[in-house]
RNA sequence: GCCGCGGUGGUGGAACGGUAGACACGGCGGACUCAAAAUCCGCUGCCCGCAAGGGCGUGGGGGUUCGAAUCCCCCCCGCGGUACCA
């Protein structure tokens, strides 16, 4: 038959027959409750799920790619596993495409949501599809409206009117975390401050816990490290100084009580409240004004550049330093900002770079109360900044002598007793602004009525559907302000004329409890039930990018939190594993964009090579946590791997004489270079199943069944039921970085479908020879190697090496010190 | 500025303190072919040497050790986070 010459690895065929199989049986599907009687443990796998624009793009596949191996393998060792899938269909993509275009942006999504799913399909990643959720469905936001209402009733959603970063292109307010370097992150036009009364989520009542909580999970240290320094917790106290002639008490904020006799002015942010009315009737009135006001119509870019020369007014007023007794001057500055501590500061410029800067530039006294240990002085041009024990209090009274370390403690007990400070811990987190004004998103579910102000609407009346509108351009308000019929209600409680909120909330609080919402999709009567949520939660591995490290992360593991407090949940933290993918740049190594004209689509790679060898590839491409440039060439490499395994199992299959014997069953007593192939497997087994089970190094886990099938080519003429046993192993390893193909050989071979067998577990016995290579070294350089017994003694090997020819030559005229016997693998000989 | 991470062949990378460079890409050579592609096989860190062999090698400098890519100190470079947070 012209077909025997005509036969090679043909992906295509191969893949979408296995993809209707598992569609078909719903393979990948699990029930909310396991089994009685059930033992298996569980394991929940989600990558992030993804906002559906166009097409899905090559990091999407890199990201399932990751979480269908470790899916498949968490399978095959025994674990009932959930893998689902949804989609984060609110947002401001769909909605600007919509103001160009005018497709709605529920069309928009829909469609790509649609081709989203094909391409998870062709691309064989084993979801249970009947748990996806899409937050833009009335059905999934009913329950973020529910999840909002639960939060308001405790106090924990809020209204109130501040300073809030407004992007002017985008027409909305920006949470603090999605403003970057003052810019918008999205769409990067410079964010304005303004005055309103927004919507905000009471975060930092969790600070402390969102803080200590991270020393729980395992999540690579820098995530955690830019967590931790996100919260911003700070040590110190508040201190009360007194302005004597209006007679109010202004309370700071300070890291270093214990250099509080050096504090010789005060300052405030020209937000602060007070700032107008502490100036009033004083000569340095309108200057003030004019400085205010100048500040506050600054950019923030502007005002936030720390290189900048300090600007301020004095207020014209005093104020009292309380350990000193002395009066000193109270000046307002840009360098002050309102959102952090009480929005003032006690100024001591001796030991603080920014307030010596503004001291220099307003001709203020500087004095040092902390002096270096030995007695020398601290430079003049500077702040002399230390706070440990490798310095001393000076000009400080009774506290002269102490460490700064010591001070700190002393000077608050002291404050404490005079009742004018106590110690004190601030955060930099800020509360988390929910409000939008924007369509695509979800409403929030409250009234407004003249006569019982903020009203909830009641929970059996959710969700509060979005309303159709007819123009979405954003006009400084919501669009959904326009939809009058929509926005006039009854109120809930006294039935009279209302009007309903018309913002939206931060995609960021959709996409902050999907993965609670998967564990039971279907629930039409909670957003969980809470018994469903404690087979499955936390989630065991969670996969994604680091640029979600803050935002995405933190809003998570803050509204875990909360509904742990209230008795929805079981567990204190969402994700108890975390792994960050890095990038798959353009192959001239820059980040693909379209601009660049570098970006590589996945479908006409899955289309001419087949996915498993796309998967295959961009697992194989280094690390998975790093970036790594896309490299056409080593993507063949990966084909002509897969190829090499198809071949050898196609020739085994097709020959004459099938063994009875089953193909995955290690041969009994092989020999020569049977016993070398067996060993190989052995090895690789062993290999594969470290890498998948530790660090994710599916690049090593690859190398290694790349190693057994080279030593298969290698050695053609092995044993028969010897190169059964490595090709089927090697099919079995290779399923959960090619599974079409791994299925298929592994069921050509054995009959069996390959995700119901157990992983295979290495033979102890054949992970090791009767001989080794021992390497024989003098003064620690490699002269020679020979051949040992596994079990040789001390003795032995050191004889060996001493008589390897490689050796003699190198100790001839020298005398022997030591020798070092590692048993095993190496002896190394020291001479002088 | 501060905090963190990282510098290994031409490239991506591998290496419990114990053979540096597995595996792959690329390159070179060979087999097959009329030829090419595909496939298969071999070589491929750098320098000296016909060879046998030797020397040098993990950003630079020092240290610990019988032995360092790996641990410690100093420096240089790159990347990421953050940036008036009192």
């Amino acid at each position: 038959m012209s077909e025997t010459s005509e036969r090679r690895y043909q992906a295509g065929e191969i893949e979408s027959r296995w993809q209707e199989l598992w569609e078909r049986e719903q393979t990948w599907h699990v029930e909310n409750h396991a089994p009685a009687g059930a033992r298996q443990p569980k394991s929940y796998v989600v990558e992030m799920l993804p906002y559906p624009s166009g097409e899905p793009h090559i990091g999407h596949l890199k990201n399932y790619a990751i979480g269908d191996a470790i899916a498949h393998f968490q399978r095959r060792t025994g674990h009932r596993v959930l893998h689902p899938m949804g989609f984060d269909s609110f947002g401001l993509p769909a909605e600007n495409n919509a103001i160009k275009t005018g497709v709605h942006p529920r069309v928009a999504t829909e469609a790509s949501i649609a081709s989203f799913q094909r391409a998870f399909r062709s691309w064989g990643i084993s979801i249970d599809w009947s748990r996806e959720i899409a937050s833009h469905t009335p059905e999934y936001y009913r329950w973020t409206q529910w999840i909002f209402l639960q939060l308001h009733r405790r106090g924990l959603a809020y209204r109130k009117e501040a300073a809030v970063k407004w992007c002017p292109n985008d027409q909305t307010v920006l949470a603090n975390e999605q403003v970057v370097d003052g810019r918008c992150e999205r769409c990067g036009y410079e964010v304005e401050l303004r005055q309103l009364e927004q919507w905000f989520l009471r975060i930092t009542d969790y600070a402390e816990r969102l803080l200590d909580d991270l020393d729980t999970i395992e999540w690579p240290e820098h995530v955690k490290l830019m967590q931790r320094n996100w919260i911003g917790r700070s040590v110190g106290a508040e201190v009360n100084f007194r302005c004597q002639e209006l007679g109010i008490d202004y309370p700071v904020f300070t890291t270093r009580p214990d250099t509080l006799f050096g504090a010789t002015f005060f300052v405030m942010a020209p937000e602060h409240p007070d700032v107008l009315r502490l100036a009033a009737g004083t000569e340095r009135e309108a200057e003030v004004h004019a400085y205010v006001n100048h500040a506050l119509t600054e950019s923030l870019e502007d005002r936030g550049d720390a290189e900048k020369t300090k600007t301020g007014v004095f207020l014209g007023r005093t104020v009292t330093n309380p350990v000193t007794g002395e009066e000193i001057p109270m000046y307002v500055a840009d360098y002050v900002l309102m959102e952090y501590g009480t929005g003032a500061i006690m100024a001591v410029p001796a030991h603080d770079e920014r307030d010596f800067a503004f001291a220099r530039q307003f001709g203020l006294p500087v004095r040092h109360v902390v002096a270096p240990l030995d007695g020398s002085t601290p430079p003049a041009d500077a702040a002399y900044v230390t706070k440990g024990d490798d310095a001393v209090l000076i000009n400080s009274g009774e506290f002269d002598g102490l460490t700064p370390k010591q001070g700190f403690e002393r000077i608050v007990a002291w404050l404490d007793r005079q009742g004018i400070g106590h110690a004190s811990v601030n955060f930099r987190l800020r509360d988390w602004l929910i409000s939008r004004q924007r369509y695509w998103g979800c409403p929030i579910p409250i009234v407004y009525c003249e006569r019982c102000g903020v009203v909830e609407v009641p929970e059996d009346e959710l969700p509060v559907r979005l309303p159709e509108i007819e123009d979405y351009q954003p006009q400084g308000r919501s669009p959904l302000a326009a939809a009058e019929d929509w926005v006039q209600v009854r109120c809930p409680e006294c039935g009279a004329d209302a009007r309903r909120e018309t913002d939206t909330m931060d995609t960021f609080v959709d996409s902050s409890w999907y993965f609670l919402r998967y564990c039971d999709p279907q629930n039409t009567h909670a957003a969980w039930d809470p018994k469903v949520l404690s087979q499955w939660m936390g989630v065991d591995i969670y996969i994604g990018g680091v640029e979600h490290a803050i935002l995405h992360l933190l809003y998570a593991r803050f509204f875990v939190k909360v509904f742990a407090d209230l008795g929805l949940l079981e567990v204190q933290e969402p994700f108890r594993r975390l792994f960050t993918q890095g990038m798959i740049l353009g192959p001239d190594g820059q980040k693909m964009s379209k601009s660049r004209g570098n970006v590589i689509p996945p479908s006409p790679l899955v289309e001419r090579f087949g996915a498993d060898t796309v998967r295959t590839y961009i697992l194989n491409m280094g690390p998975p946590e790093q970036d790594a440039a896309w490299n056409e060439g080593a993507l063949g490499g990966a084909h002509r791997l897969l190829s090499r395994i198809w071949t050898l199992a196609d020739e085994l299959c097709s020959a004459e004489a099938i063994a009875p014997t089953d193909a995955a069953a290690q041969p009994s007593e092989p020999q020569g270079e049977a016993l070398t192939l067996v060993r190989k497997a052995n090895w690789a087994i062993d290999r594969v199943t470290t890498e998948l089970s530790g660090r994710f190094g599916f690049h090593n886990a690859i190398a290694a069944i790349t190693e057994l099938v080279n030593d298969l080519y290698r050695y053609p003429q092995a044993e028969r039921g010897a190169r059964t046993f490595a090709v089927t192993t090697a099919a079995s390893l290779l399923f959960p970085f090619a599974p079409h193909l791994g299925a298929e050989l592994f069921q050509r071979l054995t009959g069996r479908r390959v995700w119901e067998e157990p992983w295979p577990a290495a033979d102890p016995e054949m992970l090791s020879a009767e001989t080794f290579e021992l390497v024989c070294q003098v003064n620690g350089k490699v002269r020679d190697r020979v051949q040992a017994p596994s079990d040789a003694e001390r003795e032995l090997l050191e004889q060996l090496a001493l008589d390897a020819p490689g050796v003699r030559q190198h100790l001839d005229g020298h005398e022997l010190v030591k020798v070092v016997v590692v048993p095993g693998k190496l002896v190394n000989i020291v001479v002088r």
